[in-house]
Order: structure tokens, then sequence, then C-alpha cells
DNA sequence: GATGAATGAGGTTTCATTCAT
DNA sequence: AATGAATGAAACCTCATTCAT
């Protein structure tokens, strides 16, 4: 979609570019930042050291753009899901749903994210963690809007903040998501939608 | 309590042991495991790094044993006030309270515990992850049981498998946990007492 | 005869390598093992640290292979003259003497080779040392074939088991070897093939 | 014989040393210098590490007064049997039977004589060796004297320098020490008196 | 005097990054 | 342009030695 466009030249340089990440995703997401290093990326992507330096200017951006890149993906599949037709209720169900079937896709993903979420920062500088934040915070908003959609328009109960309903909702999630990560693939260890309206049975207005 | 009959020199080890660990606390939950060196360690808890490894066999088994350690003081005080007096409902906002306390004493807690409960492993072996992990077992086991004893007494409706509820009450939390982090010192953004009632609203039988 | 045909870059690697070893056998052979640290040995042979561990896994390994190959050629020059042409006298003169080339080329190796055969093992588990004696017992055997040849077909004296007179014939030569230590370049302290006639006296018939 | 008249604060000190002494060869003889710790001695001992301090400068020279102290006592031994009553023939057998009779006594000297004799010096600067060396080229001198006067009473075959035949009778005894290290205890692998008669054939005038 | 806790220099090894080919 | 051999800073860890108690 996007590199129709493009040079041949530019094109292959974004597809080894992309097999760079994809190779480097799975290494991160297993193995964590510091355990994996520059010399196993070059193996496991089958380009030479030199190559990733052409791409990356060091190990640190290489991880930076990696962790921005599929802080991407899932920030706009999630944003596509929330600005999707449907009332509140749909909308937040097929939230949840997607974040699940994303997490299915690859748990190395979800490895990835969470040690990004909550683990500590590369270097005690933080930056990836900046980025990766500030979506997750774009996503609380646009929940809490939902939230606060429903409640004015009587379907739920103005049961305290927005930010704060939102912050439940998906931290909630996240622990299921975190439960299921021992198998594989990766599966919520029960129906999301029977179980997480337990999380909204006290807001639905009966 | 603990140490009022030890003869002195084995106090003074045990004191230099924890002074040890503080030190590495402060760095880990700062910096994370592999932006600490023994050097820097050493320096902080202005010890020369041979006396660290009188006390600690290798960095890995100093880091184990800091996670541990306040893993247990953790837990225990958690167990504490789950099996405190109370109904269940008095007992699971204790628990909230209480996780938050903890908290707020010390936001460099906050951040190890994150780290190890979510983070990658240390050598993509990840050894005390899974002494985190049986501790936090334990608790959402502590706390399923309380629902369960809330379902059985007619107290709760029987919305989901205790786990469950559990898992979802300890997530959501943790995601308020969280959105305190950046502060100092750590709080609640709200009254955890009446935003955590939110959780609780579709639980309780009017 | 062996690297003729080996294409550029591999001739290369096996010169370095040798460079090293040839630096590093100066070093072992004058100072030992432990007074060697890989600081020196990359000082020395010209290479950095990080090159010398590209061939090597690590010191012990260095060492080792060091002191195989060393015996190794050692070995094949032994077997080479031990299986020659000549009477069985004719064989055991021609080993004296080649023996006594081989260290004349070397002094270092001689140090070497003393400390392998009898020193204490690097780290009390005596790795390099075991195949550096299978290959002295080897050569003792070889000796002892002669020895029983020459008692078979009537030249000499049945003194003794034939391996006993190997082993003494061989200590013979050692300790002349060691006594031409300090000298540089080293020589035997008379001509070899007079001194050792010695041994021999007894054993020939008249 | 010597400590009779010292008064008993001197006896304890010269006890006690000696049981460092006593400690230390076991684990020199057993690991090698370079693999065995002050902190090691102290424990086998039953010293504390300051008390080793006290007897003895630095770890090199504790070391090496062990090896003089044994080079000694294995001297004297020699000195006496080469001194002792009997013809030359008698007191070579002696000689030879009496160096295996220490060998037997214990294992580990053999192993630090050897050491000592034939592996690398400590520290590339070979002190102790020389001690070692000196004892080893009286002894040498002893034996040579034997078979002049052996030669000059017309015993003995002139078959050589006396001197380069006590190298040769001195080394072969060495091989067969060697031979027998395996075992505990040692034993020489055939009746030395037999065995080592094989070397004197040739020397005898029939 | 005896002790052993404390020190820190120095050893081995790893790995991000550079640059000649 | 691509490669990967070479580099060396910096990490972990040991242990001979000192010195306060």
């Amino acid at each position: 979609m996007e590199g129709r466009k493009l040079p041949r030249r530019e094109r292959d340089k974004l597809r080894q570019r992309r097999e760079i990440l994809t190779a480097a995703l799975g290494l991160f997401a297993q193995k964590g930042y510091h355990n994996v290093s520059m010399h196993e990326v070059a193996g496991k992507s089958e380009f030479s050291i030199g190559t990733l330096y052409k791409f990356f200017p060091n190990k640190e951006e290489l991880y930076r753009e990696l962790v921005v890149e599929e802080s991407d993906r899932f920030h706009s599949e999630m944003v596509r899901v929330l600005e999707g037709p449907g009332d509140e209720l749909e909308r937040l169900r097929e939230y949840i749903r997607a974040k699940g079937e994303i997490f299915e896709g690859s748990v190395t993903f979800i490895r990835l994210f969470l040690a990004e979420t909550w683990g500590p920062s590369l270097d005690g500088k933080g930056r990836p963690q900046e980025e990766v934040m500030k979506r997750r915070l774009d996503i609380l908003d646009r929940l809490a809007a939902i939230f606060a959609e429903g409640v004015e328009k009587g379907r739920f109960r103005a049961l305290g903040a927005p930010h704060h309903l939102a912050v439940a909702l998906d931290s909630t999630i996240n622990g299921f998501l975190l439960l299921g990560l021992g198998q594989e693939p990766f599966r919520y260890p029960e129906d999301p939608s029977l179980i997480l309206d337990i999380f909204l049975k006290g807001l639905i207005k009966s």
C-alpha cells in the first residue's frame, strides 16, 4: 500500500529493513535486549553486521525503531477498532477481542510489549518507553471517550472518571493476556467477551 | 523481634547485608539489572567489590536474593491483610489499600516488582521470575478464595471463576499503581476505595 | 605441501593462528601458564585481545592447542625417525640425535614440553597433560618394540622388559636435555652418540 | 635433635610452622602453586590467614621455604646414603633404593619435586628452582665422585665423564619414579636393583 | 598476639562498533 | 555497497595482602 510507487531500490531497502526488524523482534522478545548481540541479529536476519549498521546507527536505535514500529502497528489497529462502527458496548467488546487477536498472532510481541510497558528502561534513561507510553495513553484516551460517551448517552452509570475506567479495563485485559503467556499459541483463558463482561456488569445500567 | 538475641558479629553481618541490598535495590530499580555494574553497587553501598562477593557469590545471586527478599516482605504483608478480620468486602478493600501503601513507601520497589513480574528474564532462562510468580499466584489464590467465599455466602454474584475475578481485580490495581509511577511520593490517582468500587459494582448483589 | 591450494583467506587465517601460537609458545615456555596474561599474548603477537578470542575460545584452550600442536610436531618427527631405515642400533642412535636436534631448534619448546610432562596440571584436573602423555607412551612403545626386535634377532641381551628399557633410555636422554637447558642455543653436553653409548654398552652382546 | 633446648615458646613456633608447611605441601603437590589460595592453606592447616603471614612474608616465600625444606630433607638423606659404608656398587644400589623409599613415603613429595625440577618457574624469575637445582647438582657431584672412584679403583670401565654417568643414572631413576606416579602407594615398576642393573651392566668390568 | 573482614589490582572474557577490503 | 575481522573498553570475579579489633 505505501511502497507501490517507490523505485525498486527503495522498495528493496524497506524490505531488508523489515527483515532485520523481524529477526530482531524474535530475538529480543525471547531473550531480552541485553541478552541479544548484534552478531546474533546479523546471523538470524542473514545480513552482515555492517549492513545492520547501515540501517540503524546503533543497537539501541535498532531496538527503539523496532519497538516503535510494533507499537505503531498495534496502535493503528486499536484505533481502527475503537473508531469502528457500533455502539459503545460493541466497540469495547471489539477492542477486547482485537487486542487478544493480535497477541494470539504473536506471543513474541506480547513479551516485547510487556517488557516495554513495565520493564526497566534500557539504559536508565528510558526513551523507547516514552514512545510506547504515548501510544498507550492515546488508546486510554479513546477508551475514556467511549466511556464518557456511554455515560452521556445514559447507557453507562457514571462510576468515576472515564480515564480511570479506561485504565481499569485495559489493565484487566493485560492481566488476562499475561495469564495466557505460557501457552503457545496464546489464547484468552476463557471466552473474553464472557470474562470481561464481569468488568462491565457494574457499569451497565440494568 | 528477629535480631535481638544474635551475637553482635552476626547482627553486623546482617546489617551490612541489608545495606548492600538496599543500595542494590535502588540501582537495579532505577536502571535495570544489566545497566548496573558491581562497581556501582560497591560505590553506592560503600563496600568494596570484594566485600560484595563475601556476601553473594555473584551478581545474579545478589539480584535474585534481593528480589526474593523484597517479594517476601511484600507477600507476607499481603497475606497478613488477606487473612485479617473483616468480611470479604472489607478484606478486599484492605488489600487494595495495603498494596497501595507499600508502594507509596517505595517507588523503587514498584519498579523492581514490575520488572520482575512483566519484564524479560535476566538471561533468557528466567529464574528469579519464578520465585516472584509463585508468590503472586499464592496471592491470587487467596483473593480467589475470598471471592469464592463471598459467592458461597450469597454476598457476591457468581460472575465467573474466582481465580479470574482475582486476576481481574489484581490487574486493575496494578494498572492504577502504574499510573502513579511518575509521581514521587506515589499516590493512587484517586481514593482507591472509591475507584476500585467500580470494579466491584457488578459483583455485589444490590 | 599442506597449504598450497587453500584460498588466500584461509591461508591468512592459518598464518595468523600460527603467529598467535608462536607468540604464546614463547611466553608460556618462559613464564609458565599462570604468569602469562592474555593481555601479554595479545601484545607479543600484535593482535588485539578480541582477536585472540576469535581463534581460541579461552585461555586454557589456546594453551591446550599450543601444547597439542607442538606435541604433534615432535611426535611425528620421532615416529618418522623410529620407523626409518637402519638396524635397531642405528634407529636408536638416530632417535637420540633427532630428539636433540629438535630441542636445539627451540629451547622454548623444551621448557613447554618438560612442563607438560612433569609439571603440575593447569587446574588440578590436568587435561593437556593427557594428550602429551599419550604421545610419549606411543614413543615409548615404539622404542620398546625396537628393543624387543633387537633381542629377538639376538643383537641385544634380554636385560628386562623392553618397555622398561625404553623408559630408561628416554629418561636418560631427557636428563641430558635438561643439562643443556641453560645454554642458548642448546647442545647436548657431549657428542650424544658417544655419551649415550654408555647406556647401550650393557645391552649389546660383545 | 635440634629443638631439645629451645624454650617452649620457640618449640611451639617451630611446630606450628611445620604444621603449616605440611598442609601446604599436600595442597601444592596436589593442585600446583597457582591453584592453591592462602585461604585454602589457612583452612587445611587450621591457622588463620593472619598467622600464616606471621610465619611467611608472602605466598611465594611460603612456597619457597616449603620447597627448600623438603629439598633439604631429601638432600640430607641422599647424602647420608652416598657417604655410607660399602663399595661403590653397594652405595649406588643403596642410593637407588633409598630414593625410591622416600618417594614411596610420599607421592605428594614426588609431585612437588618434579614440578620444581622440571616445571616452569613460579613467576618467570625462578628462584626456588635454583635452590633445588643446587642440591641436585650436589648429589650429581657425589654420584660422579663414586663413578670416578670406581673407575680409579679399576672396578668400572671409563665410559665417559663421571658427571655424565651420574646424570644418566639419576635421570633413569627419575624416569622410573614417574612411571610409578599413578599408583598409590608408589612402587618402582620392578625390583629396582634388578631393573637398574641394566643401566650398570655396561659399566661393570666383567 | 591472633584473627579474618575488607580491600582493590589485575585476571579473563564479551560485544558494540569501526573500517579496510 | 557490503562485509566481517579487528578492536579495546568495560564487565564480572578472585585472591594476596593488610590492619582494626
